[in-house]
RNA sequence: GGGGGCGUAGCUCAGUUGGGAGAGCGCGGCGUUCGCAACGCCGAGGUCGAGGGUUCGACUCCCUUCGCCUCCA
């Protein structure tokens, strides 16, 4: 089930527009009077007026959740305003309210619908947005659902109402006569459609229903490609502008199984969402949401910037667009711990961040800028987002080092495409290969629209073959990735899950969690796993905990009461392990800054395993700090309290939200002292100094962008040091020095082990022209060339061509062949002076006279070697060398 | 998670049928010059990321591993 399908907008589910489309600029204002009676409204104002109505309507007003959904992996990013409700949707979580409003930071990038190539060329497709939202749990259905929003656009908003239409899934007669006789609108502004646009589910199963759409009529006077085609515009069923969808209302109505049959839920819910830029860009009469304030103050500055003018050009304006949109990503993606890097997320990000930068380059912007607009968005939206001011400082380094990397990639790319067009010669009209641009774009991350662009302007053609080719190679890229993808998913821990769930849904009321401390569980229902010999562990992915147990003697039966105890020195270690966590954790942040936070954590009761976003690697005076810095808190012997209270006051308190939304509005706050506050549900221990010494064992890369640590506590720590306390001294013995002497000792003894090398080849060749002056003397002229074979032993494959090398200058014209016997085998050097090469290659003696002492060799015309096995068979073999040379033509 | 690529001197990088580890810049010395820029000559500087395997012989081929780049999911 993935909530990756939620679908709020009917219009971005459908296909993405054509290439003509695409290129179709976003229509320009100009004033448009009479479209509601009131005055302008600013987005933070209408941000505010939409929550204030709901709150005075018996809301809860909840905060935004984080863009990055910690608690699901299915979901690429926080896509809608019901994602941190998905739980309660579907009953596996209790909140204590039963109507809540948001205002929801939105990411939709990537993923199913892909419509990041439409961004910033249409008015309204942002990568980041805003989603206001009033949801129902079980509470109120559609006739409120639809008089809340009627009277909020008109009374509120004071929207003219005759410019408003509604439309409503086929089937849902109840949706239809409520727009009639609570919004009184009539029946020819209501509108029927199908299941493409006004049917809306989580998944193939699960909670689904129909849905029903407010749309604002922006004039008949805009462009419609319905009408210019020669047919009727379709109002807000159209594609065109002259309709704007403006909210979505969805009624939760029936569970869908697997067979696709539908029943009706007992208690209906509703989610609803409205974007926040494209309503005010309705209240400030502007077309397109980049003429708002949310955006007019960035596309100010990026105009200033880069020195040119918006609504010159439209390609321009494009550009303009997309940047402050993806800088608005940028900022609250990185806010919230999300890094580029090269997979996953990151990767994501990483593609909005370099389609900023290419878009910036057009605008003649060479120079890194991004990081400029992270001031800026901070300086709209800082009021309501307080954590992109206070990360700031974070953000804006790490677009920087992102920048300066992909002016890297971008050079290389610029080397290879220079090196392609030199080695295929100039290239007036000639295409370019399919599989280059292919290969320039996978490997090594160049975009392809640049290339084209350099080499079109050297003269080369981009032809249909170009992009045939090229989208068989991503195709087969894609086909690849899928392939192996498949299987991927831990089918073990979904199976788990889903036993958990089942026993879950069998408690007939909540159970009460009665703390860590109690050795007699008070669990009335005992699940059986296939491996019950797991004690303790604590299942955190809904408010279930479950307890697996080892059955010691008997066995059991459903409702029967059990006596269970705690396994202790486990639940110490996990104890130890757990608190040393948080104080990491803290550390690492105090340490390395405020970018850290965590990416995946494991408590084992012998090691923990700690993974957190962070850019380089850590250095080892670092790793020492944060030693230092947790084990001054172990000492302090700091009590560790935890507590229970509100989401909003733990988060006033800055504890740490890593699964807030899972949390609900009570939620256990765990403190040590001043140093760490988290959201945590695990076991801790009474105070610090239990964990007695902290010893980070490990640390190392798991993706660009997130480091790993690897750390222990209590006796494990102590038998980590134990064990390389062992290897020191075993070293030091070695060496014979104290400790503290041996890596002194053994720089030098390394040191004095390259020097003497140096000498003993300096000997070597020394010793070599020594023999070699023997050995000329021993030349024999076979058919007037001068031959010499010997032999010194004791001489290594070095050795023996220094003194090849020296025969061979001393003969001034000859062929030169010797062997040694070193180790008990046999090493052969020939060489052959320059003038002989031809007659007398050295490659081929060799290979005749390895063979002869039973070995194998090789090598160049004027320099070759072999080595053989046999010593007892090398002076016969030497023997062969006058005579080859004799056989010669 | 999967595919492609990279790792060689302080820096940027060359290095194919497996057979003497190189260039440019930088550094040191000497020379030309009143001096500087420039130029000439000489020189130092390398666990070829690490570990294992194949081979007479591995920077090169194979496997493992670490680090980095990149695309796809």
């Amino acid at each position: 089930m993935s909530v990756g399908a939620v679908r709020i907008s009917a219009r971005a589910r459908r296909p993405p527009p054509s290439r003509a489309a695409e290129m179709r600029r976003a229509p320009r204002s100009r004033p448009r009077p009479g479209w509601y009676n009131d005055a302008s409204m600013t987005g933070a104002e209408l941000r505010e007026a939409f929550l204030k109505y709901f709150e005075r309507n018996g809301h809860t007003r909840v905060p935004s959740s984080p863009l990055v959904p910690v608690g699901d992996q299915t979901l690429l990013f926080t896509n809608a305003g019901m994602v941190q409700f998905k739980g309660v949707f579907l009953g596996e979580e209790k909140r204590d309210y039963v109507r809540a409003t948001t205002c929801q930071k939105c990411v939709r990038a990537g993923g199913k619908h892909n419509d990041l190539e439409n961004v910033g060329r249409t008015a309204r497709h942002h990568t980041f947005f805003e989603m206001l939202g009033n949801f129902s749990f079980g509470d109120y259905f559609k006739a409120d659902a639809i008089k809340f929003a009627w009277e909020f656009l008109t009374r509120d908003l004071g929207l003219d109402r005759r410019r408003l239409k509604a439309t409503v899934f086929r089937d849902d007669d109840e949706a239809f006569n409520l727009w009639k006789s609570v919004a009184g609108l009539p029946e020819d502004r209501i509108l029927r459609l199908g299941e493409e646009d006004n049917f809306w589910a989580m998944g193939d199963t699960g909670p689904c229903g129909p849905c029903s759409e407010v749309h604002f009529h922006q004039g008949d006077d805009l462009p419609c490609a319905e009408e210019a085609a020669g047919r009727t515009c379709l109002g807000p069923a159209c594609e065109c502008d002259r309709w704007l969808e403006i909210w979505n209302l969805v009624f939760m109505q029936f569970n869908r199984d697997a067979s696709g049959k539908m029943t009706p839920l007992p208690r209906p819910s509703i989610d609803t969402g409205m974007g926040l830029e494209r309503m005010a860009a309705v209240m400030q009469k502007k077309l397109s949401s980049y003429e708002t304030d949310l955006f007019a103050p960035l596309i100010r500055r990026i105009a200033e910037l880069s020195g040119q003018r918006y609504g010159a050009d439209a390609e321009r304006d494009v550009s303009m667009q997309v940047i402050v949109d993806h800088m608005r990503a940028t900022t609250f993606l990185i806010a919230d711990g999300v890094l580029p890097s090269n997979e996953w997320r990151g990767y994501v990000l990483r593609r909005i961040m370099r389609r900023a930068m290419r878009h910036g380059r057009k605008l003649g912007l060479t120079e890194p800028f991004l990081w400029r607009g992270v001031d800026w968005v901070a300086d709209v939206m800082g009021g309501a987002y307080p954590e992109i001011v206070r990360e700031r400082g974070g953000i804006v380094e790490a677009v920087r080092q992102e920048e300066e990397q992909f002016a890297r990639t971008l050079d290389q790319g610029m080397r290879r495409i220079e090196e392609y067009a030199q080695a295929q010669g100039a290239g007036r009209g000639r295409p370019v290969d399919g599989r280059f641009l292919f290969t320039l774009y996978d490997t090594f991350g160049f975009p392809r629209d640049l290339a084209e662009e350099v080499l079109v302007d050297q003269g080369w053609r981009v032809t249909d073959d170009t992009n045939a080719t090229w989208e068989r190679e991503m195709e087969a890229q894609r086909e690849r990735a899928r392939a192996k993808t498949g299987f991927g998913a831990d089918e073990g821990a979904a199976d788990t899950v889903a036993l958990y769930q089942q026993i879950g849904g069998s408690l007939a009321r909540p159970q009460q969690f009665v703390g860590y401390e109690t050795l007699t569980a008070p669990a009335t229902i005992l699940g059986r796993t296939g491996r019950g010999d797991i004690v303790d562990t604590f299942y955190r992915g809904s408010k279930l905990i479950v307890h697996r147990v080892k059955v010691a003697t008997g066995g059991f039966r459903e409702n029967e009461e059990v006596a269970v105890s705690i396994d202790s020195p486990r639940r110490q270690g996990l104890r130890q392990h757990h608190t040393g966590t948080h104080l990491l954790h803290a550390a690492l942040r105090r340490i390395l800054g405020t970018h850290v936070t965590q990416a995946g954590s494991l408590v084992a009761p012998d090691h923990l395993r700690f993974d957190f976003s962070h850019g380089t690697q850590v250095k080892d005076r670092e790793i020492e700090q944060v030693e230092e810095l947790v084990n001054e808190h172990v000492q302090a012997n700091t009590p560790v309290t935890n507590a229970e209270m509100d989401l909003d006051a733990a988060l006033a308190a800055g504890a740490m939200a890593l699964f807030g939304e899972k949390y609900g509005d009570r939620v256990r706050v765990v403190k040590i002292g001043d140093f760490s506050t988290e959201l945590c549900g695990g076991t801790h221990l009474d105070t610090t100094g239990q964990i007695g010494f902290f010893k980070v064992a490990e640390e190392g890369a798991v993706a660009s962008g997130v480091r790993r640590i690897e750390a222990v506590a209590g006796t494990a720590a102590v038998e980590a040091v134990a064990r390389r306390e062992r290897v020191l001294r075993e070293v030091a013995d070695i060496l014979k020095v104290g400790a503290e002497e041996a890596p002194q000792r053994l720089r030098k003894l390394l040191d004095e082990q390259k020097t003497l090398e140096r000498q003993l080849a300096e000997m070597e060749t020394r010793l070599a022209r020594g023999r070699a002056d023997d050995l000329v003397a021993s030349a024999r002229q076979v058919n007037g060339i001068a031959v010499v074979a010997g032999r010194i032993d004791g001489l290594d494959p070095d050795g023996l061509r220094a003194v090849a090398d020296t025969l061979r200058d001393r003969l001034g014209s000859g062929v030169v062949c010797v062997g040694s016997v070193v180790d008990g085998k046999v090493n052969l050097v020939a060489a052959v002076t320059k003038d002989l090469v031809k007659r007398f290659p050295a490659g081929k003696l060799i290979q005749e006279v390895a063979q002869a002492a039973g070995g194998r060799g090789g090598g160049r015309p004027d320099l070759a070697q072999a080595g053989a096995p046999d010593p007892g068979r090398l002076d016969a073999a030497l023997a062969l060398v006058s005579e080859w040379v004799a056989r010669q033509p």
